[in-house]
DNA sequence: CGTAGCCTTGAAGGTGATCAATGTTTGTGG
DNA sequence: CCACAAACATTGATCACCTTCAAGGCTACG
């Protein structure tokens, strides 16, 4: 299984795996790599959805807005992942979430016609577009299974996902300049509970969040917390 | 578009709508018509996913369990709809969920062979598949972007997806026999606030729960509270 | 050097969780 | 057909967690 992690050329996605360069060439029929910059969206809810995408480096954030304008952000994809699949499904469809780059990122846009003409009868890629939606609603749905635990849980949670989605092996830092406020956009809290919450992680020698970004320092003791086993083990 | 509600033979089945009776009989090789009584199980999480089902009448939830042993319910599922077609996808997967019924119901359990044989190549019902995912993951969806609204909203929002789903056109009965336990189960909160929020409502004349089956009486005013527009108009 | 975006801290208050006890209906076996 | 158990519904008291509101500070960047 290749990691998920990272930065992909066009033919090394794991989408693409297996499959010759001529195939593969038919598969991105009138695609573009396009590049985001930081906030950049890529698509917003109620758009008509004209196009589907592939993340070939960065991050980006799924959400959607309530009805008092608050934001929710259902998903984080990663590099590889494909974006907006399903909804090419049914013609005239609008996509039901906005999408947008954390950061810098790079994304194959590729058209709808493509997706009908070459993805939609191809039983292979259809099996691995199915595998990443499975991904993704478990994952959804350890979310919501999450749901009544307490924050610091859920947050923590989050956090460990994050951190083995897109940093590569090792690493403790989080490489994408996510926010406070859309980690509590993410779990369903405020901006303020997730500070509160960090900092004192922060002071218990867990985190260290100096310089905008998020370095993990007791990963045992994050995934702990996570767990509902309570840090109480400074 | 068929309307999801009710009960289907297996030929009916919106999934299969369109295709030949020759072409169904391929499709359900080694199928069996099962008939689950309430609270009984069709599979568990943890389990080898050697079967899918297609739902034929009655009610079913998708649940979890969490560290702490509370269940979440994570879905659903109406007459009609496929219930772990993902999960066929990969050779040797665990059922991520457990599913049971809610009341009686009929489904048509199919073996997994079937599935890699006869579904996995063909094109439209994997294209039906995804569609049906794609409104279940809608649903969730929509349901994360509920998370930090209050109990209320989200309990009234779960009720009129019910109604909406399970009832015949202009009935206002919910036909399952859905329990507090169960509601506090799929919104994230407890037994308890369920039946305050609930008593309030009957004395407010909006429900009806007696016998043990909800019935709506005034649908505008749960829809208005969905919306959290408060339904503070008695 | 001023604005924009993000982070921080404090005080006050409410929503809903928890715990405990009890009532009610349904189903099952003798 | 009755009796008992199991499942489900209810009510009250208490209190913790987290939201809300308000104010202010920090850092980057044009």
């Amino acid at each position: 299984m290749e990691s998920p992690r990272g930065t992909f050329a066009i033919n090394e996605l794991p989408i693409f795996q297996g499959l010759e360069s001529a195939k593969i060439l038919n598969l991105i029929q009138g695609g573009v790599a396009v590049s985001y910059k930081h906030r950049q969206a890529l698509f917003r809810a109620g758009d008509e959805a004209a196009h589907f995408f592939l993340l070939l480096s960065g991050a980006c954030k799924l959400y959607r807005h309530d009805l008092t304008g608050k934001e929710t952000i259902v998903h984080f994809a990663s590099p590889g992942d494909p974006i907006a699949g399903l909804v090419m499904m049914k013609p005239g469809s609008l996509y039901p979430v906005s999408a947008g780059s954390i950061g810098r990122s790079m994304a194959l846009r590729l058209p709808r016609e493509t997706w009908v003409r070459e993805w939609a009868s191809n039983a292979l890629l259809q099996q691995r577009i199915s595998q990443s939606i499975f991904d993704r609603m478990n994952r959804m749905q350890d979310e919501k299974a999450l749901q009544r635990h307490p924050l610091a849980v859920r947050v923590a949670a989050l956090l460990v996902t994050l951190l083995d989605r897109y940093s590569s092996e090792s690493d403790t830092i989080l490489p994408i300049p996510i926010t406070r406020q859309e980690i509590a956009d993410s779990v369903g809290s405020t901006v303020e509970s997730v500070i509160r919450l960090m900092s004192d992680w922060s002071q218990a020698g867990i985190l260290n969040s100096e310089s905008r970004q998020i370095e993990v320092l007791r990963l045992d003791e994050l995934v702990a917390i996570s767990r509902g086993q309570d840090g109480a083990s400074s």
